[in-house]
DNA sequence: TTGTATGCGTTATCAA
DNA sequence: TTGATAACGCATACAA
């Protein structure tokens, strides 16, 4: 008899001991019914999963980890939740992730370097099976990344573009190219450009530099790309350029939608109407850019399929698959129409 | 020797063995090191300490909830991260949750109620510690927060009032009526309220009865409450108040602040101009709305301290306190000014 | 202060 | 197809 190996038949709480004594089967059985019902009788499995049912038996996520050695939980770190971008983000991450039968376990490293890898330390000891990352700069991060590495820890960059790591996000600097083009084409000649720091984003960094190479190609002077820090206002550089009538741009392209919002409110300060006296286009597109008036244009991240890839893509990682670096192409932006965008001439 | 118990010497993966044997004490002092370190001597601590160190030596999470029972996990349901309003809660949750030694597993329920059942029996297989909800009615969700009491789960609500279950949020009622005195004094008269489906929502309902309230003690004739599904426009009803130059309102009131933004925009696009035509004030206190123009005049919720606050009071219940239901006082709201209130006469 | 021994609930290996 | 058994890594009661 099976009970031999447990001196108490007194079992209170419900785990697969109680379940296997109810329907009368070896406790391997009840397990193989939850994890291999094929290699079960159609008769017991029905049985047990009746019992288990009635009785609400959930299998012990800890035991289970402890034994399997995996946690079926994901770890997430994300820059901020307050740039609705990777708010998006999340939700899509979190939908497919429990779609796919693991939960998730979310930390915002604000940007902060250090703390970007202290929420790794973090997160590989809640025993994550994989992660979903989005760094400043992958470079500046190798170390962190190849320790994951050697411990055979998959992990996936969100929105970080780099052809030594697997990578899933937009071609930064091809979707400002092509909206210099476009801004071009609707008569702009004064492109000026408003980014994040350059050298604590890898993605603000890649926005200028499509800025640049679409001016050059389009031989037009590009403009002193304006710089400003997280969450900080540059209210003096921007205005020094806004307000001078010589230098003041016709269109102005920012690395990110709240940096956008944040211009088109200077700017109407200064007097300026937007778009009337100055075209402005974000990066991102964030929800709410649309419902406003005039609604932002914007390059459209797809954030919520960006987030379902990346589950995709660290998901196959766990069950053994290579994936190589580089190998995923960037996802497409959509334009965003909007209404801060005027055409000239 | 201690060994005898383990038969294999060989301990190749990092345990608490390994740092047992390389620190030539036992695996049960290893333990205490990092569980009661008090009760370990100075030299033998510091020594195990070292060792640990030296080898990156991280306790297995898994192999600890199967002993203690306890997950240090906190499961959290909000309904979105789309809107900032949950997206910066969760930002809240999450880095008090660290701060605690807590993981978090968050889900979005996506205002559905089916969803929000699917997604308790999800944290709850997770073997979550406790959780933080935010339901669409508490009264309505009673079965299943009985259901976590029964096996004696620890929860909070979150943004819920209700007399019923331990709540942390605000008084809508209470600031509604407060912000309808406001637009009185500053000279309105005739007040609208735009609201969310009070129906999904106490927050909406609870809005929309401080308005009533306010008008029927100012003796001002309320007008009807415009309702809009989630993430709905609902243009037609809108337009027929605000083009009718009877009817239209001096100001409106907005259940939440992404509302507010809406409705600015469909004002804007019928020919108004805010707040000249009409004033508006939103609720919620979303980041974005104060880098506008006109900057969303709105009764800014503490989003952020909502979420900390949450996150002590489960960790509390975790620990066995036991906290009396509707026995932690809203938290106040503050005004934020901004732009889109005009006052009149 | 430290060491010994056990079991948390599960899965996997092997044998029947 | 099913059952017996061991082990996953840790914390704790108890002994020394």
């Amino acid at each position: 008899m099976w009970r031999c190996f447990r001196k108490t038949l007194h079992v209170d709480r419900m785990s697969i001991l109680r379940i296997a004594e109810l329907s009368g089967v070896s406790p391997a059985t009840v397990s193989r019914v939850f994890n291999r019902p094929e290699q079960v009788s159609d008769a017991t499995r029905s049985r047990v999963l009746q019992v288990a049912a009635q009785l609400g038996y959930q299998p012990n996520a800890a035991a289970r980890s402890l034994r399997t050695q995996r946690s079926r939980i994901i770890g997430v770190m994300l820059p901020t939740l307050r740039d609705p971008v990777f708010a998006e983000c999340l939700e899509g991450i979190s939908s497919k992730a429990l779609r796919e039968g693991y939960g998730i376990m979310p930390i915002a490293s604000g940007y902060d370097r250090s703390k970007e890898n202290e929420a790794i330390v973090l997160l590989v000891a809640a025993n994550v099976d994989g992660l979903i990352l989005t760094v400043t700069d992958p470079d500046w991060f190798a170390p962190a990344l190849v320790a994951l590495s050697d411990q055979g820890l998959p992990y996936v960059l969100a929105y970080n573009q780099s052809p030594d790591y697997v990578c899933v996000g937009v071609n930064s600097q091809v979707e400002v190219e092509q909206v210099v083009h476009r801004l071009i084409k609707a008569g702009h000649r004064k492109i000026a450009m408003l980014s994040g720091e350059r050298a604590a984003s890898d993605r603000a960094a890649a926005c200028s530099q499509g800025y640049l190479a679409a001016m050059d190609r389009a031989r037009l002077p590009s403009l002193p790309i304006i710089e400003v820090a997280f969450m900080q206002t540059s209210e003096s550089a921007v205005e020094a350029v806004m307000t001078n009538d010589r230098s003041r741009p016709t269109a102005m392209i920012c690395s990110n939608d709240l940096l956008a919002l944040r211009f088109i409110r200077q700017a109407r300060q200064l007097g300026l109407d937007v778009p009337a006296d100055v075209s402005v286009v974000g990066f991102g597109g964030i929800a709410v850019g649309a419902e406003l008036s005039p609604a932002l244009s914007t390059i459209a991240q797809p954030s919520v399929e960006i987030g379902q890839r990346a589950v995709e893509l660290v998901i196959a990682q766990i069950h053994g698959e290579k994936i190589a670096a580089g190998s995923e192409p960037p996802m497409p932006c959509s334009f965003r129409q909007g209404e801060t965008i005027r055409a000239l001439g």
